[in-house]
DNA sequence: ATGTTC
């Protein structure tokens, strides 16, 4: 990206003064180097996304920021009901509350590498996974609609995992004001089967190893230790969002031609907040939120059955949940007021700092846990949310290494077979049924995920706690 | 991301 089009405010923060059609600023939180091979997409997508009706403050790019449908995939969004602000289906994305999940297994590394391959076969036979994968569990649609107003707490009733899940779930398991009326038959009969699922694309469910930490005070909150075994599972509402997302794009750029309201790019299609449109697409986006929720839930379950089994010492505990592509109600502070605004997070993870009040207690004193999966065979990060991001960015921060590389190019320059076999040699097992999936998904086919985290940390978003690398990979 | 092309 051109750096000359940018105003440099800090280290890592870069502003587009509002001009044109833009109604506020825009502002991309990256290093220099970053900057440097960031998509110049992300410059359009983001002075678009600023000029769209009652946007408050900014439009945000987070250092992970590339090419999204409409809204850059690392875009951070706020809208003000009353002052005309909208709802995007493209400012959340299809995957609807996509999201990562990291539990403590109480067990070590060396542990874990005496039944490596066991636990890896174990956890690739139980965990549907891939394209169209379906799991062992059918839901009629009645059933499915009480998942959907339910959440993890469904799940959780259910037999799948323990009450004490639900703290540290975003919304406490289950988001407020889902309409499973306001979701199609085409995206119910998607999901009857498809519960307990992975998925395919960048979806994963992974166990690591702590190898560093970098706060004491913090990884103590979060009871994180070197050497120390997790599990995060990352994945999302499936075929039910994908459709809900389809669905109401269509509706969205019929209606926002009928009211007037100009897009700079059609992709950007919207609602107001107020409108009957707007009311039932945020309905049935918190209906996905919900199904995304029980999903990460039923597959915590599963893979407790699975260590239960292989590893009996291992006791899984939730350290955290967190959703990457979401709209949210969430009070700001705006100009010195309190103000309650819709916040939209696309491939961009909420970051509560410390004495936020929808922190549970325990790890209210030191912030939200920000979970940022890295890509397939390179390191995770653990963050620790901060006053800055409050701040800054609408309490948010980066989700991942983000993709410097399409699809198509890195099936073409990579063999997944290859990929797995040199992964193996350096002790990380990677089970996948789709030997194509794995080149897409090739390591170098994203951006330094070190390079994202710590340009957020310079940006003032969030605090470094903790660095994973991978032992089992079970991708989609 | 996605019954990988409405």
């Amino acid at each position: 990206m051109d750096l000359k089009r940018f105003d440099r405010a800090a280290e890592c923060e870069w502003r587009i003064a509002a001009h044109g059609a833009m109604r506020v600023p825009a502002v991309i939180f990256a290093s220099e180097s970053l900057m440097r091979d960031m998509d110049d997409k992300v410059f359009e997508q983001i002075t678009n996304v600023a000029s769209l009706p009652g946007i408050v403050t900014a439009a945000y790019a987070m250092p992970d920021a590339h090419w999204g449908y409409g809204f850059p995939i690392g875009g951070v969004a706020a809208f003000d009901p009353d002052d005309g602000g909208v709802i995007s289906a493209g400012g959340v994305g299809f995957d609807i509350s996509c999201g990562v999940r990291t539990l403590h297994t109480g067990v070590t590394e060396s542990d874990v590498r005496r039944v490596q391959v066991r636990l890896a076969d174990r956890l690739f036979a139980r965990i549907p996974a891939g394209v169209g994968s379906t799991g062992a569990l059918r839901f009629a649609p009645r059933e499915l609609d009480t998942i959907l107003a339910g959440g993890a707490r469904w799940a959780v009733e259910q037999g799948y995992g323990r009450p004490d899940d639900l703290a540290r779930i975003e919304e406490r398991g289950c988001v407020a004001d889902a309409a499973p009326d306001a979701v199609s038959d085409a995206a119910k009969r998607r999901q009857r089967d498809e519960m307990g699922t992975l998925g395919s694309g960048n979806h994963y469910l992974e166990v690591q190893v702590v190898t560093d930490t970098y706060d004491a005070r913090l990884a103590e909150a979060f009871s994180i230790e070197r050497g120390e075994v997790l599990v995060s599972i990352h994945c999302g509402s499936r075929g039910l969002g994908h459709q809900i997302g389809t669905d109401y794009l269509r509706e969205m750029a019929i209606s926002a031609k009928q009211q007037g309201i100009t897009l700079p790019d059609r992709e950007l299609a919207c609602a107001r907040i107020d409108s009957s449109l707007g009311q039932r697409y945020l309905g049935a986006m918190r209906a996905a939120i919900n199904c995304a929720l029980a999903n990460r839930q039923i597959l915590t379950h599963i893979t407790r059955q699975v260590f239960a089994d292989v590893i009996p010492d291992a006791a899984l505990s939730l350290l955290y949940d967190v959703s990457h592509n979401t709209c949210k109600v969430e009070q700001h502070v705006v100009g010195g007021e309190a103000r309650r605004v819709f916040v939209h997070r696309k491939g961009a993870t909420r970051a509560f700092g410390p004495g936020h009040p929808d922190l549970p207690e325990a790890l209210r004193d030191a912030g939200q846990p920000v979970l940022i999966g890295g890509s397939m065979g390179t390191a995770s990060y653990i963050l620790a949310g901060s006053a800055g991001a409050m701040q800054r960015s609408f309490g948010s921060a980066c989700h991942g290494a983000g993709r410097g590389m399409s699809r198509h190019e890195a099936a073409k320059r990579w063999n997944g077979r290859s990929v797995i076999d040199e992964l193996a040699a350096r002790g990380i097992l990677i089970r996948s049924l789709s030997a194509r999936g794995v080149a897409e998904e090739a390591p170098g086919a994203y951006h330094d995920v070190g390079a994202v985290v710590d340009a957020a940390e310079l940006a003032g978003l969030a605090r470094k706690v903790a660095r994973l690398e991978p032992l089992v990979c079970v991708k989609g």
